[in-house]
RNA sequence: CGCGGGGUGGAGCAGUCCGGUAGCUCGUCGGGCUCAUAACCCGGAGGUCGCAGGUUCAAAUCCUGCCCCCGCAACCA
């Protein structure tokens, strides 16, 4: 037998500056359908996927935390690590850029590069906003000042280390033009030759000083590695890369790195830049997949439309959120997710084809042959042609979809075995056949094709469905049989023993009610906080202490007036009494006109730390209630309160 | 000219790279069946493939121009 050949995939490294959404669930779900579907075709698998841990807003969050970073990202990564148990994402390594493997070894590259005249020490000039402690291009800049907290910025310039990109620019147009598999999809290979390679690739600034939390440069204990440097090397220092290359031999290079599309630039200019610099091969693919989008537009923490994945593992399986996430979205393209889309395609996937062929087959072999398989009479009717030619054409198909990383084509293959299963019933009529004594063998034939046909789906299932395989095979009685569960087993029909004990069980995916779903997850919503903390998580409750960090007052309104330039947003000033006048911005203008505001007495959260809305200082925000059409409507208080009161 | 994605029967999409019968799922209407999770199966209706030019024997598909929608960024406090 050929040796089995290696299949080394990637995910990006997530950022565990918070927790992750079905967004990073995707990538990770997508990459582990590919791993199991290549470790089940008999590939030798490696699966890496990891935490990105260093750099200036971990830092910064860990300190708001009132935490050092290693311990704030600790809690994350095990919630990570927690959720892709609970997808079964099935990684061979889970690498974290604070390990001293990693670290070490980034340490390691970076003084290559500066000895080989990669990396150079050179000035950075740019736009500095000290209390953020970041640095702004000039066209990032609002009105000049700091897009992030408003205040001044000033010019400064500090010695930097800089890679020398243009070194190898050739060479890597050279790479893409004839390595059309490098880039996909295609669609995207345009866009990187034409907008940052055709035009010159400025020299990358790779360190930083303005912050700590980072791999320091080994001979400049000044200065911070640059984060994409750090880490971009996570794909080979994961394999052992500069400390022990066994591993870095049998895999690299990768076979697939599956990204977003947002960071495509990093995988197919920076990242194969490295890798030429260290004469290490590049990639076969670096694959863009597209954003998972929500129906109201994009996630976002305060739409309160994010959409945590755990809660939907949990409610409806892993495996139904993961048939979902593959099914419903042509990889590599933007896809809408939708509770709605969701349920639809357990009750009509799952639970009505998938589900129900499972059950009704299972019923019969329980009803006519006393739940034991009966064996098949030799005549072949052409229906009976037609399900077996397709059975065994379809891992076919899957793995040409599959090798395409097309797996909501694949699942489409299969899905059309489960519905021509499901119509080979209604064709062969297996309810009058039983009626008929002459039936008996044709009977025991047709229901003989059915399981058969379910032993193929639930083979083919695995990669994409890890759980449900098992809970089939229990039924048609093949758990037992590791045999009749590998690829191999899809080369010939009928392999399975005739008198094996059939039992049915409970339904595979019982069917939901749309509406009931809609109104508990509206429930759920509102319970959510705007950010929950790690703990508070799992009830989305909070506590009277936490309730009383807010400062709600009775605020009446002064002046209001349209903020220029903005269409939603009103500047308007807030009285409060003993506690003076405040300036907030309030999103409403599409509701209220300014001068129906003035003499309102609203309520008012007095503590919220100031921000600049399109220029414009807000202290404070008003509340409102928010329709379903997104219309706003204020709270007001009732009886004749004196500005500044309390809210509680 | 900031970057990117997209406009195909009521909804969501495939097909576009490599021109040649416009396909799938849902919905809808009608029928069939009763083994099954009110599930399953069959059939029908419904489309100027955003618009306008061009290339071609032939264009959803290639070329040119335009219109519109969405995401990022910006205006969620």
């Amino acid at each position: 037998m050929a040796k089995p050949k290696k299949y080394y995939i990637t995910t990006p490294i997530y950022y565990p500056s918070n927790k992750l959404h079905i967004g990073n669930s995707y990538t990770t779900v997508a990459a582990d359908a590919l791993a199991r579907f290549k470790r089940l075709t008999g590939h030798h698998v490696w699966f890496l996927t990891g935490t990105d841990e260093h750099g200036q807003k971990i830092q910064r969050r860990a300190a708001e935390a009132g935490k050092q970073p290693l311990e704030f990202v600790d809690e994350i990564v095990a919630w990570i690590k927690n959720l892709w148990k609970k997808l079964d994402i099935s990684y061979d390594d889970f690498i974290r850029t604070t390990e001293p493997r990693h670290k070490e070894t980034v340490a390691k590259i970076f003084s290559r590069f500066y000895e080989q005249g990669d990396i150079y020490k050179g000035k950075y000039e740019g736009w500095y906003c000290t209390p953020c402690e970041a640095y702004w291009q000039e066209r990032q800049l609002q009105e000049k000042n700091c897009p992030d907290c408003g205040r001044k910025v000033e010019l400064i310039s500090e010695e930097a280390y800089f890679f020398r990109m243009s070194r190898y620019t050739a060479r890597l147009i050279e790479h893409i033009e004839t390595h059309p598999e490098f880039i996909q999809p295609v669609s995207r290979k345009n866009e990187m030759i034409n907008n940052f390679l055709k035009p010159g690739l400025e020299d990358l600034c790779v360190s930083r000083t303005s912050f700590q939390w980072g791999i320091p440069v080994p001979f400049d204990s000044e200065h911070v590695i640059y984060v994409w440097l750090d880490a971009l090397s996570n794909y080979i220092t994961a394999l052992g890369y500069g400390r022990d290359d066994s591993r870095v031999k049998l895999f690299w290079p990768a076979d697939v790195q599956l990204i977003g599309k947002d960071i495509l630039r990093f995988h197919t200019i920076y990242w194969p830049i490295f890798l030429m610099a260290l004469d290490l091969p590049l990639p076969r693919t670096v694959f863009g997949h597209g954003w998972l989008l929500m129906q109201e537009g994009k996630m976002s923490k305060s739409k309160g439309n994010v959409v945590d994945p755990l809660v939907l593992a949990e409610r409806y399986s892993a495996d139904a959120v993961r048939y979902f996430l593959l099914r419903e979205i042509p990889f590599g393209q933007d896809g809408v997710y939708s509770l709605e889309a969701l349920i639809k395609r357990i009750n009509t996937d799952l639970a009505n084809d998938l589900g129900n062929l499972v059950s009704r087959t299972v019923t019969m072999v329980e009803r006519y042959f006393d739940g034991f398989l009966p064996a098949p009479a030799g005549f072949e009717d052409a229906s009976d042609i037609e399900l077996k030619a397709l059975a065994l054409d379809t891992p076919l198909l899957m793995e040409s979809s599959m090798d395409n990383l097309k797996m909501h084509d694949a699942l489409a293959s299969l899905w059309i075995l489960v519905r021509r299963s499901n119509k080979y019933i209604d064709e062969n009529a297996p309810w009058d056949l039983a009626r008929q004594a002459a039936g008996r063998e044709r009977l025991a034939s047709v229901i003989y094709n059915l399981v058969e046909s379910i032993r193929f789906i639930a083979v083919l299932l695995q990669p994409y469905m890890p759980r449900t395989p098992g809970r089939i095979w229990k039924q048609i009685g093949l758990a037992d049989i590791p045999d009749l569960q590998v690829w191999g087993s899809l080369r010939s029909w009928g392999m399975t023993k005739p008198g094996t004990a059939v039992r049915r069980e409970e339904d595979l995916f019982p069917r939901l009610d749309l509406q009931a779903e809609l109104k508990q997850a509206e429930r759920g919503e509102k319970k959510a906080p705007l950010e929950p903390a790690l703990e508070r998580e799992r009830t989305g409750l909070i506590s009277i202490d936490q309730f009383q960090q807010i400062d709600l007052r009775v605020g009446q309104i002064t002046a209001a007036a349209a903020v220029p330039g903005a269409d939603k947003l009103l500047q308007v000033m807030v009285d409060l009494g003993n506690d003076g006048k405040r300036q907030v911005v309030a999103g409403i203008a599409r509701d209220y006109l300014p001068g129906d505001l003035i003499g309102r007495r609203i309520l008012f959260v007095a503590n919220l730390k100031p921000a600049k809305l399109r220029g414009v200082l807000s202290e404070g925000m008003l509340l409102a209630a928010e329709d379903e059409a997104g219309r706003f409507s204020l709270t007001t208080v009732d009886g004749n309160v004196a500005p500044g009161s309390r809210v509680r």
